[in-house]
DNA sequence: TTGAAAGCGTTACCAT
DNA sequence: ATGGTAACGCTTTCAA
């Protein structure tokens, strides 16, 4: 009763066909599951298949078939807790719906962005989620429109492209924010963020390409503008786009004599090191310093004092752009959806008045 | 001048060949990189491509090729920060070396595991590297193994399969854990994991088939018999599995009245919410409770005290995997290496003498 | 250097 | 219900 080994060269249809003394077609039909076939031939062509060991391939059905049960997941950066959390929200819904993840971390560059979507592309995906570095490049987006497969986008979206797309209610949160921290007395209030602009200097919104950090500086300019403080330009800082970088942003902002009273932080990486900079320093939060931070990230409810966040439904943010993706490959053509998800402030202990 | 518009249906080798008046073979050549031609016909073609739009469908490559330029990851669970770090090591080495990465979560369950790897089986993957939810059950590893797709094991090896392996040295880390807090007098030392058995009740390691942990556990229970501390089992907890399961646990046990002085947190959520248990029930750390967490997750530095953790080289563990992995790939059979990355103990705050 | 034709493992269409 | 055969888009002999 011994087994043959498994031969090193995989077993296909017409092996299982020959066992099971029937055709390439009939056995394709049992092992492929559609099409009808008698039940007797059924079982011989099952038999054959286990005895053999029989694997389908799925790059030669998706040749024929069209469709690779494939999304493609284009992110920043999959360390960041915010992405590994909505790709947790894609992958979960992804999975229910039969299909598998090919994950490529774009870095926020542009170029590595353009190479996956690329290579996402020649592999045949059936559909992308992007969450796009820049809004202001999106040739390669419209690529992808273009080449007939459905996308989505994550987080930052585009007026310009008509596409599914699900982001965070950001303009509304930095306003809250914002109006927050003026009704305590602040002034001087700094935005930090990852996104970077040429001279690692910031002028205007429109310097920034990433949409829902552009977003959120227009709410928090605006509100200022309305309470009357001019040129509140000069307190966004961009180039956060490490921790070192941060920290040596923070550092001097703090150390400089007419340092900001609060500080909001662009996601939970940043508001890390803001409030370990401000330890480091020897800056009390909040009663020297007063720090929000976006990204409910875990740890926030538990430093000394807690602290205040923007809550974003991340995992909802991911599962949502999967359901719309995943609908679109399925169903037919509609209007490119937008989803807007509400924010919600956790006021902790790091937000006070400020200091006289 | 107009263009005519994309067609629906992709442009092949052929449809450029055509174009460029030459055979689809000659095509082939210049779009596929290969064989040789001339820099006439060369320009000819590229030129064709170019004004068709050409996109090389990687899963024709692939079909004839045998490979996919792909490697499959199944991990526990990529919200982890644990996970999403070491995924990050993957996917930069796998990038660099021209291979993209498919996803899966499997939840740490097995069968989900074993439908992954299914899967990714079928897609042709290239190669596989899974953090095994069991030791216990490895056929679906052995399958792996018998279809000649390479495969790295990370974080959780198997002395029984002959496989590639990165792995980090927990045994040491926990021993060492457990004679700092012995030497510091404690004595009712409470280790918790995620790990779960049928009846939620811990009893010999051989219960916990995660290899990581239950090395961690052995290495535990090792030093306190050495110490002369019997029956150590009974303060190892299982099922720590979610948040919810986690505070319950902990919460439980910090309310009894033979409360342990020292606990150890298989990882940085349950670290966390260890932490934060205590501090709802009003336990002072390190006063009252000393916590040592491994993972050295970004917050446990910011927490009021800062919590001493085991630092394990993460991004790294999945960075060699991912190295093995891609070395196999090209490479020639050798025999399967076994890595094992140090660990350090990094001390902080969070540990102090036995209360009295 | 170039071309013709044979695969790769499926599915899909058309007979039977 | 079943079988024969042509796709699918590419690479890879093998000749010329």
């Amino acid at each position: 009763m011994d087994q043959n080994p498994p031969r090193s060269t995989s077993v296909t249809v017409a092996d299982v066909a020959r066992r099971a003394g029937v055709s390439k077609a009939t056995a394709a039909r049992v092992l492929g599951g559609y099409g009808t076939v008698s039940d007797r031939v059924r079982e011989a062509v099952t038999a054959a298949a286990r005895a053999l060991d029989y694997r389908p391939n799925e790059l030669a059905r998706s040749m024929t078939t069209g469709r690779s049960g494939t999304i493609g997941v284009v992110v920043g950066d999959i360390e960041n807790p915010f992405f590994s959390l909505a790709v947790r929200g894609i992958t979960d819904v992804a999975r229910q719906a039969g299909f598998t993840v090919i994950l490529i971390n774009s870095g926020e560059d542009v170029t590595a962005e353009k190479a996956a979507i690329r290579t996402l592309l020649a592999k045949r995906v059936d559909g992308l989620i992007v969450s796009p570095a820049k809004e202001s490049e999106l040739d390669h987006l419209q690529e992808v429109a273009r080449s007939g497969r459905p996308l989505a986008l994550l987080d930052r979206g585009s007026e310009a492209l008509a596409v599914d797309t699900v982001i965070a209610d950001d303009r509304n949160a930095a306003e809250a924010v914002t109006r927050r921290l003026l009704a305590l007395g602040h002034r001087r209030i700094a935005y930090i963020t990852a996104c970077d602009t040429s001279d690692h200097l910031f002028r205007t919104p429109t310097d920034i390409n990433t949409g829902s950090v552009r977003r959120r500086i227009e709410g928090f300019l605006d509100i200022c503008r309305e309470a009357g403080l001019a040129e509140m330009e000069r307190w966004v800082h961009v180039g956060a786009s490490s921790p070192e970088h941060t920290r040596r942003i923070a550092t001097d902002m703090l150390r400089a004599s007419g340092r900001p009273t609060a500080i909001i932080a662009s996601d939970s990486v940043i508001g890390l090191e803001v409030f370990k900079a401000s330890c480091a320093i020897g800056l009390a939060i909040p009663s020297d310093l007063s720090l929000v931070s976006f990204h409910d990230a875990d740890w926030t409810s538990v430093t000394s004092p807690p602290v205040t966040v923007v809550r974003q439904p991340v995992y909802r943010l991911g599962e949502r752009a999967a359901q719309l993706l995943v609908e679109r490959l399925n169903g037919e053509g509609m209007e490119a959806r937008r989803v807007v998800l509400q924010t919600e402030i956790v006021e902790r202990a790091s937000v006070a008045e400020a200091p006289a």
